[in-house]
DNA sequence: AATACATATGAACAAATATTCATATGTTGG
DNA sequence: CCAACATATGAATATTTGTTCATATGTATT
């Protein structure tokens, strides 16, 4: 194991039996980082509005604009912010693209995040 | 129901029923502003770490700060956040200052974004 | 082809935020 | 009481990020 005492450190007491678990058991770096940069994307509220109205039905960038009273442009960047992410997915019918959510664990998020704050 | 056209909206087709009945589901903005301002504290590199951590054991702030190679400091004002979200709870033994996860929430959601990241 | 409209994108600006530094609080042991 | 240490907090700085503006792309209609 690596020395888990580095110099941004200065602490005397620590666990080390316990720190030596659960620095086993913890995900690579790269992946809880891969985690952060996805629920950073939950983190906004246009965007939240956004995938909560997918979560309802499918809606075209104009349909959402008219919905959160933003610019289409504004919408845009937004889906495309969540598109990279694969959280939604685009279905192009003529001018027209319809956004719906990519998969489940969206609005599994969304609904655990809910449960939350609706607790205290 | 108010007009959703509004100013900020330059669009022409809009799917005026299915907006009605969205609007009308969708939960007030100021509980989407909420459910943003919880999942934002999601998303960020150190305090996914913080959380993931902690749902293997309970730790103290040298403890994460050893194993995450940061100072305490940092930790600490990552763990004001966290704990004002309700998201960890801490309890004093002495000096030190041990903390847990809040509620099962906290882990289902961990989960389900891993699990969306493990699918691509 | 040419116009109209829905959507996308790049650059710029304003606002939010994570870490560092300095310092404060609170608890234990001498 | 005092010194040592774990933790907390306020201010400052550097980075990140959401929206706007200007412009580009793509599709349909005349």
């Amino acid at each position: 194991m690596t020395d888990l005492h580095s110099p941004d450190c200065n602490c005397t007491i620590i666990h080390a039996d316990v720190l030596e678990q659960v620095d086993a058991q913890l995900p690579d770096e790269d992946l809880l980082f891969q985690l952060a940069e996805l629920l950073k994307v939950f983190g906004d509220t246009t965007r939240v509005r956004i995938l909560w109205a997918l979560s309802l039905h499918e809606l075209c960038v104009c349909d959402l604009a008219a919905l959160l009273k933003m610019t289409a442009t504004a919408i845009s960047h937004q889906l495309r912010i969540l598109k990279n992410m694969q959280l939604v997915k685009p279905r192009r019918a003529g001018k027209v693209v319809y956004y719906s959510l990519a998969d489940s664990h969206v609005t599994q998020i969304l609904n655990q995040g809910f449960e939350h704050i609706n607790e205290e």
